[in-house]
RNA sequence: UGGGGUAUAGCCAAGUGGUAAGGCACCGGUUUUUGGUAUCGGCAUUCCCAGGUUCGAAUCCUGGUACCCCAG
């Protein structure tokens, strides 16, 4: 179909971002619809409602605003593209991000595919991230808020979807969208923010997983060997976590909390370490798999940068090596903490959003030198 | 069945006559479009049991019980 000049499809999530973005896009002038996409077909009751409620307010919303709302359901192309490689990575023993590949996937390729199905020039989504030109070319950049920016999530997306997709909050605070949501009397306003993974939603993690894969239990032990007690299965667990080792107090160690430090995927043995900033907890330096540049390419072979391996957390600096095969190498000025196998490396120059990979390996500064 | 020691929350553990510290674990809230992290709050009317002394006992006395160590 012919696209439509000024029409654009906004991805509504029947939250508070996706709403503001869709009001403001029409007060720009846009001829603006709504898309809600239902990704996941439920396996339980609690589930079912929260979903139907979001629909409710997208809708509810989309009348407000006089604008019309199309539904959709690409449960099979999550499931086949995000949900397995999801599941195919926890088995492997490390701790994937799917929302990263869920907006590769999904969110920038089959609702973009659709939308222009529906004849739209562009889609929208209610990410905090905003665009910039650079060298001619569309750069994603980091939301305004700091607290809210969200490329994390987008690096893995072609810089093509980029280029034909809005962002109108990412130019905002947080406080702000509520506040124009608030004046706009849209319902909203006051909604808590949605957190677990996309389309999925809040669950008890360990009870959502063994849905899917079996657990095989076994010992946590210390690094030399002592066991400290019994872990549920590898699976259920990721590098620097506390909560659920079940770890009380032993006689002859300190009134520290333990952490997991790594997992012996050979023996099923979970490895944890007492204190949170015991050593082993730390590495300096990572190899990645094959990147994701969403900004189209390499800054160059090699570069000082900055980089986050998780969400939420404040870039550092680095430096950085591409490899042969697509990845990069990454050493960091300051040894960072819990960098899991799994999570993905983002780069940034600056505000701009380079790309990212998964992360392959890690390294403290003593297996380097070994 | 000789001697010695220890029994306080799920675990570690303070407290030796004045009305049960702390930590870990666990549970709940907050934060958060992954998993985690962080943060806030909750968590022993009761100190192995039964008597006794005392205005008052986890603390002192008596008798049990369990476990540990040494020696047999």
């Amino acid at each position: 179909m012919t696209a439509t000049p000024g029409k654009v499809i906004v991805g509504m999530s029947g939250g508070v971002d996706s709403s503001v973005s869709a009001l403001l896009l029409l007060e720009q002038g846009f001829q603006v619809e709504g898309l809600f996409m239902k990704n996941w077909d439920e396996d339980d009751g609690t589930e079912y409602c929260t979903a139907k409620a979001d629909l409710a307010d997208a809708e509810a919303v989309c009348e407000k605003l006089g604008i019309r709302l199309h539904t959709a359901n690409f449960a099979a192309e999550y499931w086949d593209n995000v949900f397995e490689h999801f599941l195919a990575e926890y088995q492997a023993g490390r701790t994937p991000n799917p929302d990263i590949l869920c907006n590769r996937e999904i969110k920038f390729k089959v609702f973009l595919e659709y939308a222009e199905m529906l004849g739209a020039e562009k889609i929208a989504t209610g990410h905090y991230v905003r665009q910039g030109v650079r060298h001619g070319r569309p750069r994603l950049l980091k939301g305004l808020d700091p607290n809210k920016d969200q490329s994390y999530f987008l690096h893995a997306v072609p810089e093509a979807a980029i280029a034909r997709t809005l962002f109108p909050v990412g130019e905002l605070e947080k406080p702000e969208v509520r506040a124009i949501a608030e004046r706009h009397d849209l319902v909203t306003a006051r909604k808590k923010d949605s957190t677990g993974i996309c389309f999925i939603g809040e669950r008890r993690f360990r009870d959502f997983l063994k849905q899917y894969l079996p657990a095989q239990p076994g010992v946590i032990e210390t690094p030399e060997g002592e066991v400290i007690g019994e872990h549920m299965g590898l699976m259920y667990y990721t590098l620097g976590q506390r909560q659920g080792l079940g770890i009380g107090g032993l006689a002859n160690h300190p009134e520290e909390p333990w952490y997991v430090a790594a997992k012996d995927l050979e023996r099923n043995v979970l490895v944890a370490v007492q204190g949170k900033h015991h050593p082993l907890l730390y590495s300096d330096s990572l190899a990645t798999e094959a990147m994701d540049w969403v900004a189209g390419e390499p800054a160059a072979e090699e570069a000082r940068l900055t980089a986050k391996t998780r969400y939420r957390q404040s870039d550092v600096p680095c430096q950085m090596w591409t490899r042969a095969d697509g990845g990069v190498e990454i050493l960091f000025d300051d040894p960072q903490r819990a960098v899991t196998p799994g999570q993905s490396l983002v780069l940034y120059d600056g505000a701009i959003c380079l790309g990212g990979g998964v992360i392959r390996d890690t390294w403290n500064a003593e297996e380097r030198a070994a």
